[in-house]
DNA sequence: ATGAATGCAAAGGTTTTGCACCCCC
DNA sequence: GGGGGTGCAAAACCTTTGCATTCAT
């Protein structure tokens, strides 16, 4: 499944095989009846509405999506549950907006890195093994063990481009 | 020059051939003529704290110490101080802070990457051409052009160490 | 019933802004 | 002298926390 980005070019919006989009349901009950929490209703509609996000996204429009349709919930229960999905493992913080709020998004994707384009802004997510391998190398040479990381190269478009 | 870490790893301090530890003056003072800005005391003595710098910094600790000298100095000019000496291209955000919080570092070093010890915390600097060659092919056979890249991998120290 | 989770509001922390005064050019 | 810069304090934000109440188990 392509979108056409503002820039021209087509990405992959990870439609997968489809068994993907689904486990973090399982996952998350899983985690929940490990630690002996509980599955409310607030902290599974902010997982749904996490989940159902393609891209990078804030908490803030994550409030907003939230409230939209439950004005009840709290903004701090937003917070909560986010955090406990990431230590349910199945959302992770990415990146860091410009303006140094965090983002996060979706830790069941395959793993890729990002070209911003400082023109047009538009996240781009690139997959590449032999940076991938030249990194491994690089940090055990150094005396590392990787457990992740985050490459983030901001670009320009060279093709031609519709702003 | 080198400096044992906490891990017990080694890492240069990035002394140099000595040249460009001056030259940010001059390129502010040019960047300021260029825009018609002033060369205040209380800019200046921000610039002089943020490029004494030998690694990584937060804003909060950069104001403590630019009041232990000049307390006179308030917080807001510390931000609008380090705000400019970014545009002027002495300064860049690099990293952000576990806590979210932007850190700088001077601009004019050599350009490195990070690993950053899960364990210890420690920030490590590293430069692998491999990487940074692999990189370049994927961003242009993606049809972007490079501008900078931020490439922080989260690793643990895997010799022993004495944290 | 029991303790985790929530909503609300208040607190905490960082960064920005408005404005009168100051001082570099 | 004029306009950019500063200090101060207030405001704006984002995020966390305390506490009484609610709710899943």
């Amino acid at each position: 499944m392509l979108k056409t980005l503002p820039c021209g070019k087509k990405q992959s919006t990870q439609a997968h095989s489809g068994s993907k989009n689904q486990d973090w349901k399982v996952l998350l009950d899983r985690y929940l009846k490990e630690k002996g929490l509980r599955a409310t209703r607030p902290r599974e509609h902010v997982a749904e509405v996490a989940m159902s996000r393609e891209t990078h996204f804030d908490i803030q429009s994550l409030i907003k999506e939230v409230r939209a349709i439950h004005p009840e919930i709290s903004p701090a229960t937003v917070y909560r549950s986010v955090n406990t999905l990431c230590e349910a493992g199945i959302l992770t913080e990415t990146l860091q907006s410009q303006g140094g709020v965090t983002l996060y998004e979706s830790a069941l994707e395959d793993h890729h890195d990002h070209i911003i384009c400082v023109d047009c802004g538009i996240i781009f997510e690139f997959h590449d093994a032999t940076v991938e391998k030249a990194q491994q190398k690089a940090i055990e040479s150094q005396g590392f063990e990787e457990i992740r990381h985050r490459h983030v190269v901001y670009a320009r478009c060279t093709q031609p481009k519709r702003i």
